[in-house]
DNA sequence: TGTACATCAGTGAACGCGCGTTCACTGATGTAC
DNA sequence: TGTACATCAGTGAACGCGCGTTCACTGATGTAC
């Protein structure tokens, strides 16, 4: 994991700085950009233009539209995942609604603090874009991390109609893939408890609450707790 | 509500045919436009070009590209409400689960057919377009729905944690809106079901299960029966 | 330490493309008498 | 039924804009001897 790092030099000279510098300072720009004209209105030339440079010495830095496109992708995954990793990590161990709570509420705040960036991840795919293998591991950090929380639980998961086969093939996969020794129902609400939480958060964001909803962190509060209950989390 | 056609002169001449006609022709090519590049790649000059018109005669049918785009979304909304009613008034009114399970498969069935119309509808909010007034009715017709079932249901909601205050204060409004007599809990677990039931469809159509579920019609089965327990739906 | 060469960041011009919208116009359809 | 005028659909050209990407180039920084 830490070989790429280890195989850098450890001084790096004026050079090496400088590109590490601009690599970021682009893509904040873009960030900023992303922020208001969404995915879609994302342009190169404008950030390069926002720069004060020209637009094809951004290519120094990215490949293209999409490669840029890409990187903010990860940088958001990972912004989001550290941000719940950090919210949980404030909580004693052994106070598991605590750490439940903290981890998904750390998710909710940094989606409204950061609305594009969360439609970048969860919202409408972008068109003739797919998304590389690079953003895997950091899509799966917040999923990862609400199974620890779950690992540690007591309680039994709401019950469930019968699996069928297939879903109980998936969940075997699952279960292989992320270790642990969840039941299968368990593991289902876990799943279902993912998908919840993130249509909770879009429905917000994206306004089909509006005219419905008020205070949406009462709200929100209200089905993370029952959520929390539906994967034997409590106290 | 029928005042609109009651007006209209019963005999309409070529001329208004001739409009009625290209009016729908124009947004069937949008919408396949739309299919294939999304909303953001959705271009007038590009349905006028399929349609062997110049770009500027579209103009006499809908005056910008906005408009056209929130026609989409009406029809849209009213497509997949349509389309999740019929379903659900094909099974006996006593079967109350095979409503609820009428219904829901319905709304999948129509998304899976129809992604990127979905996306227009739950996805990302399309950056610099506001959705008008024109659009809550149809918006609100599977809301509604599924309300229609719940009100026939006997059994209790899932249990909920306390409901904060201004949840209740949304709640009250709500069910003033919508009519019935259903209890707090109850309707906060309709609006989560139908959070959840949304958030279901789009993680599938989005992309977030691949590599987790393999048949997710088995997968979204079991979470729409989960989710009519939590309403009170059964048998 | 000093020089010769290699590497690389940034420039500026260009290619080829598409977009939404406006406007003065022609010619066909509809309407009033 | 026939004519004169009004309405409206569709044309073609234009405005002004922005985009991603390529390429030959200059000049600065880094490296090997």
């Amino acid at each position: 994991m830490l070989s790429g790092y280890a195989m850098l030099p450890v001084v790096t000279n004026a050079r090496e700085r400088a590109r590490t510098e601009l690599t970021r300072e682009i893509k904040d720009l873009a960030r900023r950009h992303l922020a208001e004209h969404g995915a879609a209105g994302l342009s190169l030339r404008a950030v390069a233009r926002d720069l004060g440079m020209v637009s094809s010495a951004v290519y120094r830095y990215f490949p293209s539209r999409d490669e840029l496109l890409t990187a903010l992708i990860i940088d958001a995954y990972d912004a989001v995942g550290a941000a719940a990793e950090t919210a949980a990590a404030g909580v004693r161990r052994g106070d598991l609604l605590g750490r439940w709570l903290a981890a998904t509420r750390a998710v909710r705040e940094w989606a409204v603090a950061h609305p594009q960036e969360w439609a970048l991840l969860f919202g409408s795919p972008v068109p003739g874009y797919a998304a590389p293998r690079d953003t895997v591991d950091p899509a799966a950090r917040i999923p990862l991390l609400l199974l620890a929380v779950i690992a540690d639980g007591t309680g039994d998961p709401a019950p469930l109609p019968p699996l069928p086969r297939q879903v109980r093939t998936d969940l075997a996969a699952l279960r292989r893939q992320v270790g642990g020794t969840f039941s299968e129902p368990l593991l289902a609400r876990a799943v279902m408890a993912w998908t919840h939480l993130v249509g909770c958060i879009s429905f917000e964001l994206f306004g089909h609450l509006v005219g419905s909803v008020t205070d949406y962190p009462a709200w929100f509060d209200l089905q993370v707790r029952a959520l929390a209950t539906s994967v034997g989390v409590s106290r």
